[in-house]
DNA sequence: CTAGTTAAGTAGATTACGTCA
DNA sequence: CATGACGTAATCTACTTAACT
């Protein structure tokens, strides 16, 4: 997929590219746009363009990383340079890690708020027991208060959270509580 | 002016490959 | 020939910087 000049035309206000050295000709496109840049705006930080992103969203949905020729290929495309393409994967990558990160951390939170409620039912029923001076049943034939199911951390966190979801604070039967294990 | 976003720089680790004794 | 040590380049992650909105 080719892009446009209009695509492209804003870039006339973009661009940085500190460190870059001026190359012998012949030069490639990005090597003419840097000379172009370095003269005339320095400093100037590159903005991609809505078609430039799109196209690099669209291969970083397909996988995550590039191969050499895979980099030099989406580079030539989008008239941009191989180091740029690297560089755009490699920010893509820790922004989508970043946002799993935050998804794992409001699960946690959830499942942390969950099993302090549970704790505090679990509490709350003993402290009624020894009021009716009732002994625990036998260690062997007690429900188990949680259930290990699944590992959320083995799952992805959206289904597990709509497919199994932080326990309800009005059930009265053993929670069934979703453990992440220290195996991963 | 401030905060958020994002392209790019940097440091350090890892891996693959070539060379040489 | 096989092997281990070494150097180098490429690539990655993590963190940071700075331009821009």
């Amino acid at each position: 997929m080719e892009i446009s000049s209009d695509d492209f035309s804003c870039l006339e206000l973009t661009i940085a590219m500190p460190g870059f050295s001026s190359s012998p000709s012949p030069q490639s496109y990005g090597e003419r746009m840097e000379e172009e840049y370095e003269t005339q705006n320095p400093r100037k930080k590159l903005r991609l363009t809505k078609e430039q992103s799109r196209v690099l969203e669209e291969s970083f949905r397909q996988n995550h990383s590039l191969n050499p020729k895979q980099k030099e290929g989406l580079a030539e495309q989008l008239k941009l340079k191989p180091r740029q393409v690297e560089v755009w994967f490699q920010n893509r990558r820790a922004r989508s890690k970043l946002k799993q990160t935050e998804l794992e951390c409001e699960y946690l939170k959830k499942w942390f708020g969950s099993l302090s409620e549970q704790n505090r039912r679990l509490k709350k029923e003993v402290e009624e027991l020894r009021g009716m001076n009732v002994r625990p049943p036998n260690i062997s034939q007690q429900q188990p208060a949680a259930t290990l199911t699944m590992c959320p951390r083995c799952e992805r966190v959206a289904t597990t959270f709509l497919d199994k979801g932080p326990a309800t604070t009005t059930s009265t039967t053993p929670t069934k509580i979703i453990q992440p294990s220290a195996a991963c």
